[in-house]
DNA sequence: TTTAGATTCTAATTGATGTTAGATTGAGTA
DNA sequence: TACTCAATCTAACATCAATTAGAATCTAAA
């Protein structure tokens, strides 16, 4: 057997990709279990055997396919935020980060769909590997509500932590309805920050 | 080999709701693909093979798992609403079907569960013979705002189709985070609710 | 008590999956 | 040219899942 150490040849960084592009697509759409190596490695022309010079198990390999996943969405969120005026407010950042969210998941819709659709149906190990990266994004919402309630810009009696699930939720959402709405992803971007920040209801008819 | 047709014995209908209610269990834990016959069998003391005299195919038993989740979350909807004054408002309306909806989801989430986590995942069979009750009780909710938007209490700019999705998202989310939150369902319902209605943002500071 | 029908079990069968070891290929290098 | 090593393939192995046929058991009515 083949011991794995850090692979930088430029053929087999070429290739993981390759195999980690195609699993994500996979588990996005069967799920862990009806995600099969003969599968993946049919879509990109390799016997199934082939795939355990990159990868020690199908474990390692769907491990490598959620964290990216979360670092993908991270790393977009980041560059959204940094993106705006130095001393932005509170709608803005809102704003931002909702667009970079949206973007990650809906434009690289393969990583983030395997990731949500799979959360809690992995074994533990693959699940637990990921919670690290979990926790870091998780913690820049939490940042990002502290700082405005602080601020004095959040309306009183609103939870900040049912707020910020509930837009996680219609967020994350948008992964099922997106490619049949028609609909941008500015657009949801933008829809979804005013539903957040101004709510629907016109009061005082 | 042993043709079902519908079967009305005691004793047969009350092992068929148990192994419902144990398939619905397995399915939202460990997804369609990862849900064996032998498991769900051996849960309620059973071997896999008698499974067979109560459905034709796993196919048949997932089936039916993912039709009475959808028909469970419509009739609490329903019921819920039904309890409303004569002429209730739209923040009443919205608020008793958002608890209700939560109930269901909340209360029941083996079935919820089973049918959110596997949308798109089980065989397109099984998907496609859920999707009337599906719509059924997706038009609810479009009359639900339409009737809004006639009546006016609808912020100008708020897009209907979108809205609808937001809150689905919101509350279907709930079943990721419920059990670890503390809250209870009516206070979810509540504050999504509010959300929903006035928004988190506090203008004007 | 007998018996027919309903229900469950038992023991295969068939097919597919993750994994591995060893053989094979192919590109660069001494 | 020979050699090395990365990369891939091939052909197994062991396991386990869905399904089935028929035997066994249980239940209620005659």
């Amino acid at each position: 057997m083949t011991i794995k150490v850090t692979n930088t040849t430029k053929k087999s960084s070429v290739t993981r990709q390759l195999i980690l592009d195609a699993a994500a697509k996979k588990l996005s759409r069967h799920g862990y279990h009806g995600t099969y190596l003969k599968d993946i490695a049919e879509s990109i022309n390799m016997q199934a055997g082939s795939l355990y010079y990159h990868f020690n198990s199908k474990e390692a390999l769907m491990q490598e396919v959620l964290n990216k996943s979360v670092q993908l969405i991270h790393d977009i969120v980041d560059y959204e935020v940094e993106q705006l005026s130095e001393t932005p407010t509170f709608p803005d950042l809102l704003r931002a980060a909702i667009r970079g969210h949206l973007i990650a998941i809906l434009r690289h819709s393969d990583y983030t769909l395997a990731s949500i659709r799979n959360y809690g149906q992995v074994p533990e190990a693959v699940h637990n590997a990921a919670q690290p990266d979990r926790d870091a994004y998780e913690n820049f919402w939490r940042n990002l509500f502290e700082q405005a309630e602080k601020d004095g810009v959040i309306r009183t009696g609103v939870d900040k932590h049912l707020l910020r699930l509930a837009i996680f939720g219609s967020m994350n959402w948008a992964t099922i309805w997106y490619v049949d709405s028609g609909a941008s992803v500015e657009e949801i971007a933008e829809s979804q920050a005013d539903l957040f920040l101004n709510g629907c209801y016109r009061k005082g008819v």
